[in-house]
DNA sequence: GTGAAAGCGCTAACAA
DNA sequence: TTGTTAGCGCTTTCAC
């Protein structure tokens, strides 16, 4: 007996021995809690009695496998409750299954709806979402995308806020990216937005058609404005314009802090100090809430004292009193495409950026309703 | 010359040739975008003349390192814009650093503020969190559940809606479980709520203290009551019959939905039906919400005629008019304790499961002032 | 203090 | 149709 041949039986008296050891902890687990740790495809491969590829293939759904080998894996993999581990495949494959979709923060409405539509988007292809929260800071921008580049997912959709699309650009080549919204985009790479002038023309036209004519802004930032901010007051503005009537600039209600309390402050406190108005964009639905709030305080009727107009038609936007005039984005649409457009960069396309327009609709509504009315 | 000795120099030449088309890609990508493509711990190493094991050392702090390797490490790290890829080691440690954070929906403001505390408290113990949405249906949270066994994360905070606490017992035995808020909890799981039926107590009385005796209950659901509407209409009746009342089920203001438009119809059709109360305690501020804008609706005034309260203390809930008083449970130490559990449990610890009670506050606001004003 | 080599669990050429 | 084997990028004994 050579030395080969000695080792071969003790060789696989080892793995035999492991795989005993494993059935056992098995029937132990699935006694305890019905489940299983650590099984591999290894361990069904050798309780099937058939090559990893061959689990591998059944697991994938690999078509060419001949139907009793397939049957007598799945009993295996039953009978040992595996189930695959993504890390291994990760590795292997070089792709996660993961998107990363990067905005400022969960709490504000529009976000939290834009990921579920994200999500759902991402799940009818395949991929899963991995939320990142930036804070709206340069910093928090910065280590998000970091993190993305660390190889824990395929993609990422990014509403930037603070980054300047010189630094966007600036990140690695092999990160596939879509950038969500208004914010800086470079050329080179995809965005989906809706057209944000276009419509905050649409929302201040809708209020000159109710023969309002003191109309204000509100909600916008008091020092360096966002280019959300930005394209919103020029499309106010160009509508008020086209009719001539000239932007006064104490008709801006900017806030301290772009939430609804701000909203509350900064309205409040331009009311306050005076100045009038009979219709109010706001930069959005939680601004329109606040500036709701602060109008009431002071027993200003909306809408008749004052009509008022949200953007981005959240949840809450259908239940306060009065509802909300709003901007509805089309966000199934730009989650989809959006998750598109990466999924296909992903996948390897690299033609030159793409800048997608989606639509949106104006909701009239009790705060500001139709002329008709 | 030995074949040994011509294949050695060969195999230099293309281990070097390949540092070089690395190098060259570098420049190209740095020119390009900044970043670099697939750089890996054995090119750093090479670069830098040491083996992988030291790169390694150096990437993570470790302290035993010469000064000097360590700054010719970091300065190829630098070079080659080196970063290491999260599957890597994650497949080679078994940690993914990531923790699964299981609820039904995003856009419920409670779980987005949730999310934001549960992400501060997972990314001071050095994880991230991955965000499942169940959808509150069985089917959606058995999904997160298996995908969640995958390893794809370390652990998961589960706030169940509908699953079992037998259901949930069956889990994976190595997949530490946490579980949030007041859903059903198998004992052996640790457990992080807030008392309800104690909080519940403490609004109602509240309210009576104001001298409201007709006392509604609001947004709970029409059907099968979920375990977080029972403990706080336990509480609610609790505080009722302490002051003697009888409570009254047409006092009961279900919602065929749980959502703001839900409490809206719910309220409003028993309001139509002329049921009369004095106050109302609504199962969570987007009820209260809801409940808002039913009675004003109706031109009952709020709180002269009917007194409302919340539960959550969600942002919104100062901003109504008038604003909520409301439950304030103490989100940041039920994410910090949950976290620690959890965390604590990847860590190997095996002890009984915990089930813990974290603070809440009475935030008294305009809905329901305190009885001074 | 540093290096060599054996995995982690899976996939995918290439063989058979 | 199925098996063999060489990685994926990193960590980690165990030597040196």
């Amino acid at each position: 007996m050579t030395a080969g041949q000695d080792f071969q039986p003790m060789f696989e008296n080892l793995q035999r021995w492991n795989f005993v050891v494993k059935v056992y902890c098995a029937i132990v687990a699935v006694a305890r809690c019905g489940g299983l740790m650590g099984v591999r495809l290894q361990d069904v491969a050798e309780l099937a009695g058939v090559s990893m590829k061959t689990v591998s293939n059944v697991v994938r759904d690999y078509e060419h496998v001949s139907p009793t080998t397939r049957e007598r894996v799945q009993k295996a993999i039953a009978e040992l409750g595996y189930r695959p581990n993504m890390m291994g495949r990760r590795l292997a494959t070089g792709r996660t299954g993961l998107l990363a979709l990067a905005f400022s923060n969960v709490t504000v409405p529009y976000f939290a709806e834009l990921s579920r539509a994200v999500s759902a988007a991402a799940g009818a292809l395949g991929y899963r979402v991995l939320l990142e929260e930036t804070d709206g800071t340069l910093a928090g921008e910065r280590a998000v995308i970091a993190s993305s580049e660390a190889g824990m997912v395929d993609g990422i959709l990014f509403q930037p806020s603070m980054m300047s699309s010189v630094e966007i650009s600036r990140h690695r080549g092999d990160l596939p990216i879509v950038i969500l919204g208004e914010g800086a985009a470079p050329l080179p790479v995809d965005r989906v937005m809706i057209d944000n002038v276009l419509a905050a023309r649409a929302v201040t036209e809708h209020l000159l058609a109710l023969g309002r004519r003191r109309i204000g802004f509100a909600g916008h930032e008091a020092g360096q404005l966002s280019a959300t901010s930005i394209q919103r007051m020029m499309g106010y503005q160009q509508a008020l314009e086209e009719h001539g009537i000239r932007p006064e600039p104490r008709l801006l209600f900017p806030s301290a802090e772009i939430s609804p309390s701000g909203a509350v402050q900064g309205v409040g406190a331009m009311l306050d100090a005076g100045v009038k108005v009979d219709g109010l964009v706001c930069r959005d639905d939680l601004a329109a809430i606040g500036a709701l709030r602060a109008l009431q305080e002071r027993g200003v009727r909306v809408p008749d004292d004052v009509a008022v107009t949200g953007w981005d038609n959240i949840e809450l936007s259908r239940v306060t009193f009065p509802n909300l005039t709003t901007i509805a984005p089309d966000l199934d649409g730009l989650a989809r495409r959006a998750v598109e457009m990466l999924v296909e960069r992903i996948g390897g396309y690299t033609g030159d950026g793409r800048h997608e327009l989606v639509d949106y609709e104006l909701l009239v509504r009790e705060s500001a309703p139709s002329a008709a009315n």
